[in-house]
DNA sequence: GTAAGTTTCAAACGATTGTTTATGGTGGAT
DNA sequence: ATCCACCATAAACAATCGTTTGAAACTTAC
């Protein structure tokens, strides 16, 4: 077996198990025995559990961050088109972008997101800011003039409560998804909620700007 | 040592330990020796560790919504005033009022709720809409009128969508302060806060009502 | 003051965790 | 064919987990 293959089936395996069920629940054996490998594997590829971890979501990251980062550059080249809208759009292009419609690969990374926020462990966090940080704040420069009249702190609060609504509804996706079958008969399509979702936090950032357009 | 102080004392100190941590990484040996009792008090007085945290989630929702169902009920009798502005705020005063101002406790709890789907270990998901299903739907059915044009779909999504905003934003309140302070200057008092919380959420919610008023 | 009923305590249980070790096997270069 | 760097494997390691045990300490009631 070559070493690649080993190495990208722990991967696979340990991204769709973080994905389902958390970091702490996930155990060494249960990715190893998914994946068809040795248990000594993970810490003679990885050196250890947390770097494995941090391997996940590079693997993860890195492809979408550049996408963002190119489809930024290419909306900089006319900025009359730079507003709420467009600027949401970059993102869920680029996540579709990069892993197709495989909706399975797209909502185990949203769990991922979702997780790095909410049950990351220090070295997650640590970790994703250092090494993403810079195309954050890029964004976020993008996205103050298209908010005008907002102050510093509404346009803070206002960025981070739609980052959160993004973020809950993406770390809860299957969950979220089997409450609507319950409670409305529908399971809602992909498309659908991100639309939605897209449009709610479209709405409640325009409502941090004061120039009435 | 009373038997009453013993249960509180545990209590308080794995409500403290599985909001900063989650269950899976809080160990009952960490919350005993926090909480200054032995070992085995847990297991005898709740049973195991899956009762214990239902035994958090209970003593801290029973309040809470049986607080929310009195102001629905008051707002009931007066159904002109039923709006997407007075509805958010029966939560965020139920909070108020139940905790006081102790935004450590709130937030404490809002980062469990938070946990409670994301590290979401069946029992306290199944837990919590077995027990508190029926409030979330009297409050879904006093949004409903409120958002007129919006189908049962998009109601169930804006109104997680909602949800999630706040609950994220809870949940890592300290964490956003600090981070606004570095980014603004501005630690944004409790009130702001909220307030564009609040109008950020009816905003987005407003959203899904299609008459346009 | 004694007996019955509760609660606390130190200690141990078996199971599971991440990690390490020592041994074998494999494939390519010389 | 021989060597060597690399990888897979089974087994064991120490640590930690939730839980259980049996006896000691305490509270309550008569």
């Amino acid at each position: 077996m070559a070493q690649k293959e080993t190495v990208e089936r722990i991967l696979d395996a340990a991204e769709a198990l973080f994905a389902e069920r958390g970091f702490a629940e996930t155990s060494l054996r249960t990715i190893t025995s998914t994946a068809g490998v040795n248990l000594a594997a993970v810490n003679y590829h990885f050196g250890s559990k947390k770097a494995l971890i941090q391997a996940v979501f590079e693997r993860f990251l890195e492809p979408l961050v550049a996408e963002i980062d190119r489809r930024l550059s290419v909306l900089e080249q006319s900025p009359e088109s730079i507003n709420v809208e467009s600027l949401l759009k970059v993102l869920s292009s680029a996540i579709y972008d990069v892993h197709g419609r495989n909706t399975n690969r797209a909502t185990a990374f949203m769990r991922l997101l979702g997780l790095a926020y909410t049950q990351s462990q220090a070295h997650v966090r640590n970790y994703i800011a250092d090494r993403y940080g810079e195309a954050f704040q890029r964004y976020a420069r993008l996205l103050k003039p298209a908010l005008p009249g907002a102050t510093d702190q509404e346009l803070f609060w206002h960025t981070h409560f739609a980052l959160g609504t993004a973020i809950f509804t993406m770390s809860n996706f299957d969950a979220l998804r089997a409450m609507a079958v319950n409670d409305t008969g529908h399971r809602g399509s992909v498309d659908f909620i991100v639309s939605n979702l897209t449009s709610f936090m479209a709405a409640g950032l325009r409502n941090a700007s004061h120039d009435g357009s």
